[in-house]
DNA sequence: ATCCGGCCTGCGGAAACCCGCAAATGCCCT
DNA sequence: AGGGCATTTGCGGGTTTCCGCAGGCCGGAT
């Protein structure tokens, strides 16, 4: 058994290894990646089927990366070990781990039982684990909202990203009004109006962006993602158009 | 000679207070505090006047902590310790450094030679310290926009809050249209026109949030504590207007 | 069958945003 | 003093956003 680690911060790798090494005395091979581009290239070159990835790393991700990995090998285990618990990395995940695949999601915060435990659980045994306060993150004392639908989120991530309605709709194949109430149900969910005392207005369109920030309900990393996709998405409109 | 530091990653603290007693022998006592406001409460009970601070911690972060830590003992002398370089937190940190102070800003990246001569330089000699790298924050590959005014700044932080035109010119105490001219300044440096192809028309006040997050001149840490000063800001104008 | 709740769509208007034009102010430099 | 140069402000109008009203489609519960 071979284990891939991929994680950018020096220490976290230190004690990640270490970890590894005592909760899996099967591995033979434990390999370390320090970015998510790395990682994909060692996990091809490899045949790797148990990976540790941290989330945030400079340069490319690591739901990216897991991305990559996942389409060329979809029976990859994963670990994801985070310093986060936002909605956008949960989100992220489960809407690309594949059904033959196992993955779990542990805090670095979490005990070294937890992570052992949660090391074992997934890469040897192939179970689902999710830390508890990950999935109804309860940390930063902040209140989750209340859940969005797909179709609310897709369109916050485009307004976030700038999008105009009219562009939106074009994207999601909507009608301009119906980008319209999506946005004005992200009003409400987001609490847009509370600041609003007496002839304050604000910009809702903007402060719905803050406050999904604030909630972690997006995050400058996932961001960043749907950036390349759009981008991507422009060219192929530029092309059809002429 | 008593040290503090001010670090929450468990990892990055057990390096960092080695480093630390290596570089500093005349430390007799070294403190440290998990976030900034048990960094506050030390820092005030041990007449301590060398620091060394992480500046992304949960609940309060470093700026926070060295702003009020400077306020009650302006002579307090802080190492900066951070994993980012954005301008944002370089402009946070400006603001509020006191005159007869040093300090250092410090990348987690850096070797162990470097951050053993930060603590030195800063600590002991009482200079002012900051990484190349974070200076011109050459990193990530990302291209430093062109220098913001101090003026396009405060607008940018009060759009990215959410605040309509009429707000952010009652806040900064400009006309109407003085703020969208800042603002007019801000889509040109911060390449809001780029993707326009054709009929692509983007939304510019929420993309121009989306390009200073992503070039990183603003970040959610700065707009939490922006966030924190808008509200105050908020009640007092409630109750003037009442 | 009927009703209910959710999502989609068009219409129309008030408000906000975006911005060119032009005049006023202030600062620096010669 | 006078000539740039940057910043501020008002005016006016084109565009976009925000949203109530009203109607259509659809799946599920009564």
């Amino acid at each position: 058994m071979k284990v891939l680690l991929v994680e950018d911060d020096q220490f976290h790798a230190a004690y990640l290894r270490e970890t590894v090494q005592k909760a899996l005395p099967e591995a033979e091979e434990i390999v370390l990646a320090r970015d998510g581009h790395q990682g994909e290239t060692e996990a091809r070159r490899g045949a790797i089927g148990a990976i540790v990835m941290d989330l945030q790393m400079r340069g490319r991700n690591g739901i990216e990366a897991a991305r990559t990995i996942w389409r060329e090998r979809p029976a990859t285990r994963i670990l994801f070990w985070s310093n986060y618990s936002d909605e956008a990395y949960l989100r992220g995940i489960s809407r690309i781990v594949p059904k033959e695949s196992a993955y779990g999601y542990v805090l670095k915060t979490a005990s070294n039982d937890r992570l052992h435990l949660a090391l074992r659980s997934v890469l040897v045994e192939g179970q689902i684990v999710v830390d508890r306060e990950v999935h109804q993150f309860q940390q930063r004392q902040i209140r989750p909202v209340e859940v969005l639908t797909e179709a609310e989120y897709a369109v916050l991530v485009d307004v976030s990203l700038g999008l105009s309605d009219r562009m939106v709709a074009q994207r999601q194949g909507m009608s301009m009004r119906t980008v319209q109430n999506r946005l004005l149900s992200l009003y409400d969910k987001l609490e847009v109006e509370r600041a609003a005392d007496g002839d304050m207005q604000m910009n809702k369109r903007s402060r719905a962006v803050a406050r999904a920030l604030a909630l972690r309900v997006i995050n400058p990393e996932a961001l960043e993602t749907a950036e390349g996709e759009l981008q991507r998405w422009l060219v192929r409109q530029a092309r059809q158009g002429a």
